[in-house]
DNA sequence: GTACTAACATACGCTTTGTATGTGAAATTC
DNA sequence: GAATTTCACATACAAAGCGTATGTTAGTAC
């Protein structure tokens, strides 16, 4: 039989919300965005988003937390790729960047995100691409690659770099060639860091 | 006689205006600032305000501009102090992140400029900050005191680094011990751009 | 002094948000 | 297995805010 549990149908709510969320934030932008119109497109009204979600606030906030989740899996993941670690930080950098170049990414995450939510550093989701930093930069600095740095100033750092650099590339007119430009500044500047004077 | 100019009152009105702006943007945030409350301050109605800068989002890129400008003004003025060029390049980094601690910057620049006007870089005001930072690269390029670097994409890096670090700092429970240690990797970071691997 | 324009004020409609209340079906209790 | 509670929404309502269209008044040009 194809029933579906209760507890399945309220999941499925919520991701259609959340769906339907991230597209309509993307496009129109958080404030331009109508729940009324967001809600009726997945065949709902606002009563259904303020049961699950409190406000509109708090929408902005669960498709933020998926967000974030993804970008800090993808980008750990590549850099767990590599086989030496400070390119595993580097890599790790340069995801960040591309993966920003996602309207989605660049509008929700980059630019409503913190007007709304607050200082991205203290989102409930705890920032997770921070998170992935900071382990990638304890590692280094136990392997003595980088000189004894405070982590989490670093980090931060870093992703504010990363995040910054990925704005100028999507704003630009020629992608492509802006961001070879930044991963190669986020790299001098990441160098920093480093023990041996690279190369 | 104390009659006022046409001209002059007309610019007293903007003045005003802008101040009012300023003040209520930064308490409320921008969307939640009220142009009725706004205005009534000053005396005046809403009118006023759709004449002199079209809409809200008009009259926040007036504040902005005159901040970003003030901001541009005092931190390279700050450099400027410096004997040493590259001690010119810090303490105008340093001068950014202390700036922004102002809540008034953090609220109105750093969170709902970007979402509501977007990429900072790309403001009519052409992000003063930004050519500040560039300006004072490329005297460091021009004395050798950091390698060939790409001069717009170094500046954006750095200037997105201070701005991310300014949040952190502001956000923080204990604000004087956080600057230091966002100064501290600033200057890490920094050194990466160096011919000298910095002692 | 007449015509025009700049600098506002007033009035209105539209949209949107949040909340308060209603409702039906599922789950729980006994 | 009937009664009751609770969940997951829908509906209705009130309030606020923005933008626009339309006055109105004071200065300016000629």
């Amino acid at each position: 039989m194809t029933r579906r549990s209760r507890a399945e149908m309220l999941k499925e709510t919520r991701a259609n919300l959340i769906k339907a969320a991230r597209s309509a934030f993307a496009e129109k932008g958080y404030a331009g965005a109508s729940m009324d119109d967001l809600t009726a497109r997945v065949g709902l009204t606002r009563g259904a988003l303020y049961h699950h979600f409190g406000d509109k606030r708090g929408l902005l906030a669960a498709v933020v937390e998926e967000i974030d989740s993804d970008m800090a899996m993808q980008a750990h993941e590549i850099g767990q790729r590599q086989t030496n670690s400070w390119e595993a930080l580097m890599k790790e950098g340069e995801a960040y960047i591309e993966l920003a170049l996602d309207p989605e990414i660049q509008r929700i995450v980059l630019l409503d995100g913190p007007s709304v939510l607050g200082d991205p550093a203290q989102w409930p989701s705890q920032n997770r691409c921070l998170q992935a930093t900071m382990t990638t930069l304890e590692r280094l600095m136990d392997e003595s690659f980088i000189k004894p740095v405070d982590i989490e100033a670093a980090a931060r750092l870093l992703n504010g770099a990363a995040m910054n650099a990925a704005l100028w590339v999507a704003g630009s007119d020629t992608p492509e060639k802006v961001l070879g430009r930044a991963i190669h500044a986020f790299r001098q500047l990441a160098s920093g860091l480093r023990i041996s004077p690279d190369r």
